[in-house]
DNA sequence: TTATTTCTGTGTACGGTAGATACAGTTCGC
DNA sequence: GCGAACTGTATCTACCGTACACAGAAATAA
């Protein structure tokens, strides 16, 4: 159903009125509700009012909101990018950061990939252009798939996590607080986050990304 | 609200009749519904229900749904483990994989627990119990806490892969028949995927564990 | 031109959700 | 025994997604 939607091309009749929405523009909207207030905001009645129409009217352009979520992530990750950098690593990491600013331009889209869904074309697109720059590592295929797989979630992992910061004062506010009280029985995570209060998501986001390279990298030389 | 019911005692009152339920019973309700339907059949009337309850009863017991499913994620993910494994890396290792066996043994926890949320005090002890390993390796508090986090978050990546290909034939069939069709603008994606039907899942998890231990591990041999 | 067909947006209705509130019955401390 | 405190229930509001019938608009056929 869904997949039929994202994929199929849609034609436009020729009789009847013409329609006064878009997809686009439904989605857009969506997308904007989602960016300023939250997935959870996103309703069928909240989109339509954004419009000026009546929640039913959508229904003449998307068939559930399944699809308007889906509709409103590939709009929202976006066309896949032309990778600049050359060389494997920096291509990836590139891609990586590419990914990240997606995902952090638009939160939600993180809650509403988890699960079993169909990728849309854009998504099936980001994941063709990282795997067209490994192409050539001495790499099998599953291998390769798995590479840019814990790339991108890594990716979305740092990206919610940034969210949750987002509204709060500093760092993970709720562990802060709960520490406060409870620091005796975590002394381990106590100490770990002492030393906190620098780059932040930003900081964790470029470890993690050089680690995963770094082990990538070890591998790809074992073999040459 | 939620920080203060998970981490809070909660005094048993001595006058009035006896409670029927307790909160323990009722997540363990909500967690049998969330395993055999997924977390969108949880619901307060449907939890009740299945207590033989109505669902008011249950606002004794827990302030609201986001309550419920938060004890919920609690029990499903468990105590924090003893890892048995002596060394850092195996350690890791082995908490890597107990953590994905209880994200498999309950896959609705990964949906259950994206986005701003506080901690329950399993979660924090396995934060600690990972942390407390490594804690003498030559790493900052910051690196110690985004190493775990990168291995959780695989292992969250994962759990959630594998829950999508559940219900599904073989491999994640969405893509597969997509690509049928599509095939030849994802050329890449085709051949990776060509050379799968292996491990799946359990090849992905140890393909990525390594990667990320095997850069963990040259951090810290430079750093010797 | 007129009649017909097809599509648009809308109004209504239904079953589901979370939750507030008011209430009747039970059980304890005094 | 009595009153206070607590239990579970019934009722109510306010949403949600969506199925369906319908009036009007636009393009085609006559």
């Amino acid at each position: 159903m869904t997949v039929e939607f994202l994929w199929g091309g849609r034609a436009r009749p020729t009789r009847g009125p013409k329609p006064a929405l878009t997809l686009e523009g439904i989605a857009d909207a969506g997308i904007a509700v989602a960016d300023a207030e939250g997935l959870a905001a996103v309703s069928m009645q909240r989109v339509a009012a954004e419009l000026g129409y009546t929640k039913m009217s959508l229904y003449r352009y998307l068939p559930g909101k399944a699809e308007l979520v889906a509709v409103m992530v590939e709009r929202a990750i976006g066309e896949p990018p032309a990778l600049a950098e050359p060389g494997w690593r920096p291509a990836l990491e590139e891609w990586s950061r590419l990914l990240l600013g997606r995902y952090l331009a638009h939160p939600w889209t993180v809650e509403a990939t988890v699960g079993r869904r169909p990728l849309g074309p854009y998504e099936m697109g980001w994941m063709e252009c990282a795997l067209d720059r490994i192409a050539e590592l001495p790499l099998s295929g599953p291998e390769r798939l798995d590479t840019i797989a814990v790339l991108a979630g890594h990716g979305r992992m740092l990206a919610q996590q940034a969210a949750a910061m987002l509204g709060e004062a500093e760092m993970s506010t709720a562990i802060a607080a709960v520490l406060r009280e409870h620091g005796e029985r975590f002394p381990q995570l106590t100490a770990a986050l002492a030393g906190a209060a620098d780059g932040g998501a930003d900081q964790a986001f470029e470890y993690g990304l050089a680690r995963i390279l770094d082990g990538v990298e070890m591998l790809v030389r074992s073999r040459s």
